[in-house]
Order: C-alpha cells, then structure tokens, then sequence
DNA sequence: CTGAAACGTTGACAAAAGTCAAGAGTGGGG
DNA sequence: CCCCACTCTTGACTTTTGTCAACGTTTCAG
C-alpha cells in the first residue's frame, strides 16, 4: 500500500531518491477493520493518515448520540484533526472506517521531523490546508442556503462517489436530514 | 491604524525592529465606507486584510439574490479570499464591509516577499490559515445537526458579539435562517 | 434635523422536514 | 452461503420553519 502513497508524493514535490525513502519510511501502515475508530472525540490526535483504501468517516456526536458527518475520506486523500494535530487540542470530532481501510499514519513527532528535514514536506503541509480549508468553506456556503433537495443535488453534482459508495443513513447524516426525507427526495429524482 | 496591527505583530513574533518596520510599510491604510465592497464573487482576491476597525460581511448570493453570510471579520482579524489569494483562482464570496471601517491591505506581491524575507511571517500565514479552518470546522458541526433554536443558543455562547452588534437580518443570514424566524425566536427566550 | 428607505415584529397560513411505526429488502460476518 | 441485524421505504401525523403582508420603529445620508 506503500506504493499509493509514493505515487502522491512524487507527483507532487520534487525529490531525490534519498529524502523520498526517508519520508516514506516515517509512515506505518495499518488495517482498519469496517466500524473501527482511529480517533474518538476528547482523543488528542497524534497522527497524520493518508488513506491508501477504504473509506474514513469524520463525525460529530451530540448528546442524544446522534451522530452528523462532517466529512468522508476516501483513499488518495489526507485525514487528521489538523487543529488538534497541529496545537495538542482534543479532538471534538471522530475518525471511524466505514468501509474495510488501510491508512499510512505518521506520528506528530515525524511529522515534525519530516518538516523540518524535507522542506517539501512543509509544502505538502500548507497544500492539504488549504486544500481542506477550501473544501469546508465551499460546504459551509453551500448547506447554510440550502434546502434538502438542493443539498441532494449539489451531493450529485460535487460528490456523487459519496451518493453511490455510502449508505443512505450516512449520506443523510452528511447532508443534516433525516434519512426517511432522503430517501423520500430520491424517489422523485 | 497602523498601530492596531503592529500591536497584532508585536504579540505574535519575535523580531527585530527593522523587520517590523519592512513589514508594517508592506500594507495600505485604507477606509471602507458601510456597504462598500472589498472584493466581487468573481475576482481573483489580490489582498490580504487585516481589519483594524469596523466589520466586514463574508457571504455568498443565490441567483434568487438570497445573501448567506459565513462570516463576520470584526478588528483585529484577518480577512482574505485564501484559497484564491494563494491560488490565483477567482472568488466565490463577496466581502462588504457592514460597518465604517478602516483596513490594513497587504498585495499578494508584498506578501509572497514578506514571507521569503520574513521567515515569521509564514508563522503567521499558518497559524491564520490553521485558525479559520478550525473556526470553519466548528461552525460546519455545530450548525449541520442544530435546528433553528439551538444554533442562536449556540451563538449566544460562542459569538454573542454577533448577535449584539450586528442587525437580526445579518445574524439571520449567519444562521441559514430567516429573520422572521429569529425574530420569534428572540422573544421566547 | 428630517424623511425616505430599510429593518423589526407579529399574525395567518403554507410548505418543508422530522418523527414514529411497520414491513420489505439486503449485505456482510461467521 | 445463509441468517440476523441493520437498512430502506412508505404512510400518517406533528413540528418546525418559511412566506407574505401589514404596520410600527429605527437609521443614516443629505
């Protein structure tokens, strides 16, 4: 799985063969069995993963144990508490696999070692911020004005892997409506 | 005005007065009138913002002409379009200041030397990005699960300098509600 | 100061979405 | 491969929120 990796970083930075290795060796890979958590709410994050397979729902859960998805991470993409990660702050949110996983996890301390060693490495830092920054905006903007059937649509517009990968509950708790109105709106689609 | 951002930079970096000097010279005083735009969905944003005084409106418009507000800038706070500003890609919210207010306007130019020339200055730069992607974060959790009560109680907690300073129909518009909404709810609590 | 324009409040009604329940369907762990 | 727990769908009903309208209040630009 090592290798999905390698093939993100080499399409992004420019590197040399050692420094590549170096990076590549500061992560460790683990399985994540489908409903497994990799982080719980008031869990410092100390890790950084790269999801190489699979997919991670990231959640809130409010006192009625309800639970609301801020984000789904599929493979190929970056997840941490980047806050928490960054500032050693409690998570407020969880990291559950949804789906049978395989995540590449660095360590804060490598992290921070890597930053310093692998000035690329930095680079990739501030891209994945401000990549997941504009990700969370563009949400905010588009689900504070919407009703639920324009949120359905805009899921099938922007993100229809998450329509067509994850269940209808999941979605429903993605799109902050009940999962019968889901269910409902995609019956006269 | 320049004073309230030096003050922000003293806090924040350690420094040696020329340095402090270079970059304060590096942003332009300037005054917003109440209503007047700072930057057009469409634009590419040129500047960073650092508001001294007053308050300037983030939000976004439908083609129905409904304005939704993600935020609220008030001073001593920084104000920018970050993923087109490091980008080069165009806007997709408005800036409008809702108050008189005074701004401090660093050019994409200035900055990108700044932050070659001012290793602190890319301190800054993270912990700005780090800081609105958290608040974002926030605010996607806590407003994705509440119902219209409950995200007023929220802001009543978390941003009563929202609700006090700012007209119902601009709190509404925070709050992806309508101000027929808030205004009963206002009343019953 | 002042008046026009915007804003706030309230009521009546309509529309949207949630809740509860029950039965059919499905998928993944053993 | 099968069965049980979970999910999906549909219906009936309730609750929440939006919309429209009317009118009083505030505000700020000239």
């Amino acid at each position: 799985m090592v290798d999905t990796l390698e093939a993100y970083i080499r399409a992004r930075i420019s590197h040399n063969d050692t420094q590549l290795t170096d990076v590549l060796s500061a992560f460790v890979t683990r399985k994540v069995r489908r409903g497994e958590m990799l982080l719980q709410a008031g869990e410092v994050c100390q890790h950084c993963y790269f999801v190489a397979k699979g997919c991670i729902q990231v959640f809130v859960s409010t006192d009625g144990g309800t639970e609301t998805s801020r984000d789904f991470v599929f493979e190929n993409n970056w997840l941490t508490d980047i806050y928490g990660f960054a500032n050693q702050q409690p998570s407020q949110e969880f990291f559950r696999a949804v789906e049978p996983s395989v995540v590449m996890a660095i360590h804060r301390d490598q992290f921070g070692r890597m930053q310093q060693q692998v000035p690329q490495f930095e680079q990739i830092y501030r891209q994945i911020l401000e990549q997941s920054y504009a990700t969370t905006v563009y949400r905010v903007n588009t689900f504070i004005a919407l009703d639920a059937l324009d949120r359905v649509r805009w899921l099938m517009q922007h993100q229809p892997r998450i329509l067509s990968r994850l269940s209808n509950k999941l979605v429903a708790s993605y799109l902050g409506i009940s999962p019968e109105t889901l269910s409902r709106i995609k019956a006269r689609l």
